[in-house]
DNA sequence: CTGAATCTCAACCTTTTGGACGATGCCGAC
DNA sequence: GTCGGCATCGTCCAAAAGGTTGAGATTCAG
């Protein structure tokens, strides 16, 4: 039986890469979207058994957005992510809404394929490498940062000092300094520019 | 009369993509390539018109490495490259090691067309968004930063306080600090993170 | 040889950052 | 209503970072 597929990808060239190594026998690809929106509108009226999605789609919605938007349509296509980067927090991302798996573009087409199929059949897929990532990543939860710390964050890692920073929010320097001293004490860091390599690294920006 | 190409891209799919795009009555893509040390093994080989080639080539050499050892060869393909990211630094930089073209992977599959004719006929060809930019660059250049200044820039983006800078080359603070107060002065800025910042986004390191 | 660039280090000083308190007001959960 | 989390602000202090100036050693090109 085979399994139909809804890509999304903002690069056509990897569009027709996808579809010249899926298209089988055994998968068969029924539409492409370039964003997430058109992505959603297709799965809509597509019912496509699994959506084989970037995380990166350029302009518009991310792909965490979108698999959220495609869990939600009825029936909910199973969404399988398949993307360049490797960063936790968009690992964890994903899966918290509601991906059925995570490969790296690097993957064998094989590998992608089979993702598909247990995909389809419910399972859950991720890369082998990811795997023990994304388990440990559970059980060492990056601590959550609100979204006014996570703001100081974004401000920081552009280079803003402290002042910059209290001028922007329209708060005072106490108050960023009071903000930055959580975020250091939540990340286990003590200096701004390893604050910031973590965030980075971690994708918490 | 058809071009011949040689694809050079660690992505198994990128390859797929780019094949069943490229593959048309006026370019023949002649080989395929998933690393540096493979693209100039089979360039000597097979003499391509045109190797088009990712950046971002996973481990072994990099695309700008790559591009510097194709040009020496004899006869010399004409190297374009096709990648996702637009860091002045890296666009210099292959333009430097002689490449002919720099194109973006969203661009349609017509402009990586014409882009390969051009190349093939000794044309430059950049992607329209980046020329502005690149002439740019060109008037206002980065300025250089000595091997040793890199290494201190590098080990101050992932965190490390001057002590730690200071320890893992084996010199004193103070010459961390002066390694620093010069790349402050040359990249115009008067903090680590805002030297952090610049130097990634414009692809310093 | 001379000069320029680079790497190394030092002393001195100012500014910024970070740490450690505490305090207020707000809001939503229990 | 009370409690906890959050955002806001303050003070005091120590440490780190940054700015300035100068100087010895090396190397390399002209």
């Amino acid at each position: 039986m085979t399994t139909t597929v809804l890509l999304v990808d903002d690069h056509p060239v990897v569009r027709s890469g996808l579809r010249a190594v899926l298209d089988t026998d055994t998968v068969h690809v029924v539409g492409e979207a370039a964003t997430g929106e058109e992505a959603v509108t297709l799965a809509a009226h597509l019912h496509p058994d699994v959506v084989l999605c970037d995380l990166r789609l350029g302009a518009g919605i991310d792909g965490i957005q979108t698999t959220a938007a495609l869990r939600a349509l009825d029936p909910a296509p199973a969404v399988l992510i398949l993307t360049t980067f490797d960063r936790d927090a968009e690992i964890l991302g994903a899966i918290e809404a509601g991906a059925a798996g995570y490969l790296l573009k690097d993957v064998a087409p094989e590998v992608i394929i089979e993702g598909i199929h247990r995909a389809a059949g419910g399972d859950m897929f991720l890369a082998p490498d990811l795997a023990g990532r994304v388990l440990q990543g559970m059980r060492n939860p990056l601590p959550r940062l609100t979204e006014r710390e996570l703001e100081v964050l974004r401000l920081m890692s552009t280079g803003a000092a402290n002042k910059d920073i209290a001028r922007t929010l329209f708060v005072t320097e106490a108050t960023v300094k009071s903000h930055i001293a959580h975020i250091f004490t939540k990340l286990d860091v003590d200096s701004r520019s390893r604050a910031i390599h973590l965030a980075q690294e971690t994708g918490l920006i």
